[in-house]
DNA sequence: TTGCAATTGATTGAATACAATTAAATTATC
DNA sequence: GATAATTTAATTGTATTCAATCAATTGCAA
């Protein structure tokens, strides 16, 4: 019995769930470039379109994302016009992000996106299910 | 029915892998900085533990990273001692590289780490072999 | 042989990521 | 009310990640 067994890269479970995500990021550059948007200020903006407005520990809570991050992707997010910070006035400390007309806007083009990308996975609905739930399980633990 | 659906965060199979991916790795930083490896050279050694000697572009394409990526990356690894890069007598083209002993030794030292990460993971024994065929599927499918 | 296409690593530039620290604002405690 | 602790965004520094391009080498075909 091989001791090192257990350090082979095919025996590995984050190997391949590093190396997916990366892929299947690289799968939206074709359609986000269109839109001027990069992978993370996409999901970015998904939160945008459902909440209107957010705190940034919010929207960095939502993503999976530290400030060092997030600070300049909102930045990013507000030269190119999506959206709009302004300070809390109950509370100096917050950031609050607010979506534009442009951003608005945006969504319409961004309509199709999933569905192409999606096209390009071919899991079966179970597999997708499954895959779906397990992934939020083990975001679920590490909260 | 909402036209938007599919824009929603909570809709997409992506974003949990890219979150998911992203706090698995975070959770080899405890224990890959005590060997001062970060988590992409940790799998590059893996793959040198394997083969102990191999081309540039076979090793990029083991792990889906382009040069723009690995060569820094092995530079990186060559500056700690832990590999060697020559370029291939036979086609000067191609770099080889290969492990020094130096790198051989660091392999007793990770030899904990799998253990120790995998119990932060918990998924059944069934969900992680479903996991690892469906992340495997998706690299398939985009090779 | 000569020149062109293909291969391969290196470089550049932009955007993440994240740990660690800092700074400002707020809240809690005495 | 003064001060300490907490919260939050911003900053800094290091390391990816990748698209696009470049440069060197090789192999092939005319």
């Amino acid at each position: 019995m091989d001791k090192y067994q257990a350090l082979k890269l095919e025996n590995q479970l984050c190997f391949p769930l590093y190396a997916a995500s990366r892929e299947v990021v690289k799968m939206y550059y074709p359609y986000l470039s269109k839109l001027d948007l990069t992978y993370t200020q996409y999901i970015a903006m998904m939160v945008m379109w459902e909440e209107e407005s957010i705190s940034s520990k919010e929207l960095g809570k939502r993503l999976y994302l530290d400030s060092g991050t997030f600070t300049p992707l909102l930045k990013s997010l507000e030269s190119k016009g999506l959206v709009s910070r302004e300070r809390d006035t109950k509370d100096e400390r917050n950031l609050i992000v607010t979506i534009t007309q442009k951003g608005w806007d945006l969504r319409e083009k961004a309509v199709d996106v999933p569905v192409k990308v999606g096209s390009c996975v071919h899991l079966s609905k179970e597999e997708a299910i499954a895959l779906y739930s397990m992934l939020y399980k083990i975001l679920g633990e590490l909260k």
